[in-house]
DNA sequence: TATTGTTATACTCTATAACTATA
DNA sequence: TATAGTTATAGAGTATAACAATA
């Protein structure tokens, strides 16, 4: 028998995992890999961008950032465009089945939100959420000190 | 503003990233990777076993085994032994330094969780592992009807 | 000099298919 | 015939280092 915090702990992980598979579901269907989506995904949050600033953003370096855009080009997800003012630099834009794929995506995300969470009591959603504050928030102290 | 059905799965999900990449800092410190990890952390909960129930158990090809199994020899964290009494299989078991190391993981897991829920006032713990038992409940039920 | 992106190279994870040894 | 594991092959993600073009 485990502790009451790694029970926590594990149903923590144990949702994101069930999300992660609800992904891969999408990922499946739009033929799409789980780095481009997440390269997409970015985009939608912080719009069109140079190379680096995705990289910075996903936390991965400058080349395999070339290799993503690469792809999600040939797949006809994303265009390089010339950066308006700074010619060594490539604006990344999603194409039109970019931005439907980034919206269903927004969607789904959405959706999956509200019929997880829709049933909840509304105190109830309060206190978890306020659990979960206190929890990263305990996390990224322990972070800091090391 | 988002509302607040999707606030409460973000961070979850943010929480979740927040615990791999202490995680990660694992993997850096022993020189293994997160699939390797994985491998080994599976041995610990189901014991020595074959590739093929590894491989179940990890929900990859057995191929897949092949190559973590051969990374975790090499490392020296695991041998394969002959099974005791098929032939054709291999018992995979981890060596001295593979069960200290799934000693660690599992220690720094238990850790993790009391640091983090440990402040938690037991009521409200309560509340959030029921919250968070509806949300997985309610998951796999959408799971099944698709 | 510093930055942006690419080429070169290499390793890991992952998959499918064909094959060997054994059940 | 079926199963356990390996060899062969391939694609994707990731990294470091060197380089060209531009700032």
């Amino acid at each position: 028998m485990v502790d009451k915090h790694t029970t926590a702990l594990d149903k923590v992980l144990h949702l994101s995992m069930l999300v992660a598979t609800d992904l891969a579901r999408f990922e499946q269907e739009s033929g799409l890999t789980s780095a481009r989506v997440h390269l997409l995904w970015t985009l939608g949050l912080v719009g069109p961008g140079n190379q680096q600033s995705l990289a910075s953003a996903l936390n991965v370096t400058a080349r395999n950032v070339t290799g993503l855009v690469d792809g999600l080009v040939t797949s006809g997800h994303v265009r390089r465009e010339p950066h308006p003012t700074d010619r060594r630099a490539t604006l990344v834009t999603p194409t039109a089945l970019g931005r439907r794929t980034i919206g269903e995506l927004q969607d789904s995300h959405r959706d999956l939100a509200r019929r997880l969470f829709g049933a909840v009591p509304a105190p109830r959603l309060h206190a978890f959420v306020t659990t979960l504050d206190e929890t990263i928030t305990t996390f990224e102290r322990l972070m800091e000190k090391q």
